[in-house]
DNA sequence: GAGTCCATGTCCGAAAACCGCGAGACGGCG
DNA sequence: CGCCGTCTCGCGGTTTTCGGACATGGACTC
C-alpha cells in the first residue's frame, strides 16, 4: 500500500515520564512515526523500508509541543495532530478502529476484530496492532486481552500500563469536575 | 534502488520496420521504458511494479521523432536522448557498460563482465541484460555469445539480428564515405 | 481449570529456482 | 591430428517460494 511520499523527514526527540520519545515528521509537519529511543534501530530500519531513499535529518520536532501537553496531562491534546500511517488495507482498517476507542477506555482484540468485520481474525488484529508505526497517537495501548490481561505492547508492558493509568486518571478527573 | 519518481507517465506508439514500439516517457520527456507491443502486458506489469501508483496516459510520445530517425537510418540519433533506467546497483553497472559499445560493434557477455570488474558474473550479466527496461537505447542487442552466436534477446532474436544488421550497414557506409 | 488445536495477516530470513553464459571434456568425423 | 557439435557443470544476481513467528480467543478434551 503506497501513497504520496514525503520529500524529507525530520527526527526529533522528546523527554517523557516513560522515556525519550522519537518523533518523525515530514516536511509538512505531518507525523509519520513515533517510537522510543530503546527501539531506535528498529525505527530506523522501518523508515528505511517504508520511506526508501528519503533523507532523514535530526532536529526540533513540530509535534513536540503537542506531545508535551499529552504527557503533561491532557490526552485530548493529540486530537488535532496531523498524522499519516503507511500500511496494508487490513492494518489501516485496524488502526482506524483503534482511533474510535476513547481515552480512559479499553477494548479487547476480539472487539476490534468484530468492529472491522473480521470476527475471526483476532490474532491478526494483534499483529496489526504491533505493526502500528504511530504508538500513542493510534491508541494501540487501549487494546487488552478479552480476559482483562494486559497481553503485549511493543514498547514494553510497563509503558502500556502507564499510558492506561494516565488516561484513566484524566478521565476520572474529568468526570468529577465536569465544569 | 530508487530515485526521484516522475509525476506521471505517457505511453506512445511508433511504427518501426520490426514492429510497433511502445515508448514511455515521464512528464519531463525523459524516456523511462521501451518495448514492443507484443510485450505490452509485461511492460505494464513492470511499470506497475517499478512506478507504483503513478498514472499512465496514452498519447503522442516526445521521443517518437528521435526513434524515427534511428530506425530510418542513423543510429547516432539516439545519442542525445534523455533516459533513466531503474535497477539495482549491479544492473546499472551493466547497463552503463553497454552504453560504451559503439553502434556496429558487438561484445560478448564475458567482455561486459570483465569490464565491470566481475569477470565471473557472466551469467548474471545475461540476466541484467534481459532486465533492461530500455531496449535499443541501452544497446543490449550488441551483446552476443563468446563464440559469436546470437544467444538471446527479450524482443526475439530476429529483432536482435535486424538491429545488428542495421547498425553494421550504417557503420560500413560511414567508413566508405567519411565525407 | 489446564492443555491442545485451529483460524488469520504480515513480515522476514533462508533456500531454491531461474536464466539472454562459458569453459572443459568427449566423441565423431574427415 | 584438427575441427566441431554436444554435454555437463559451475558461475552469481534476482525473484519467488516457503516456513515460522507473533501483542488472541474460542471450542473441545481430560
Amino acid at each position: 500500500m503506497i501513497d504520496t511520499r514525503p520529500e524529507s523527514l525530520t527526527l526529533g526527540r522528546l523527554e517523557t515520564p516513560i522515556g525519550t520519545a522519537l518523533l518523525v515528521t515530514d516536511e509538512g509537519g505531518v507525523l509519520r512515526a513515533f517510537n522510543w529511543t530503546d527501539y531506535e534501530p528498529q525505527l530506523r530500519g522501518w523508515l528505511d523500508r517504508r520511506y526508501v531513499g528519503i533523507p532523514i535529518s535530526e532536529g526540533e520536532s513540530p509535534a513536540a509541543g503537542t506531545f508535551g501537553r499529552y504527557f503533561g496531562g491532557d490526552p485530548r491534546a493529540l486530537e488535532g495532530l496531523a498524522y499519516k500511517a503507511l500500511g496494508t488495507r487490513f492494518q489501516l482498517s485496524v488502526w482506524e478502529a483503534l482511533m474510535a476507542i476513547p481515552a480512559g477506555e479499553t477494548w479487547s482484540y476480539r472487539d476490534i476484530a468484530a468492529r472491522i468485520g473480521r470476527p475471526t481474525a483476532v490474532r491478526a488484529v494483534g499483529l496489526a496492532n504491533g505493526a502500528n508505526p504511530l504508538a500513542v497517537i493510534v491508541p494501540c495501548h487501549r487494546v487488552i486481552g478479552a480476559n482483562g490481561a494486559l497481553t503485549g505492547y511493543g514498547g514494553g508492558l510497563s509503558r502500556k500500563q502507564w499510558l492506561l493509568d494516565h488516561e484513566r486518571a484524566w478521565a476520572k478527573r474529568l468526570a468529577n469536575c465536569p465544569e
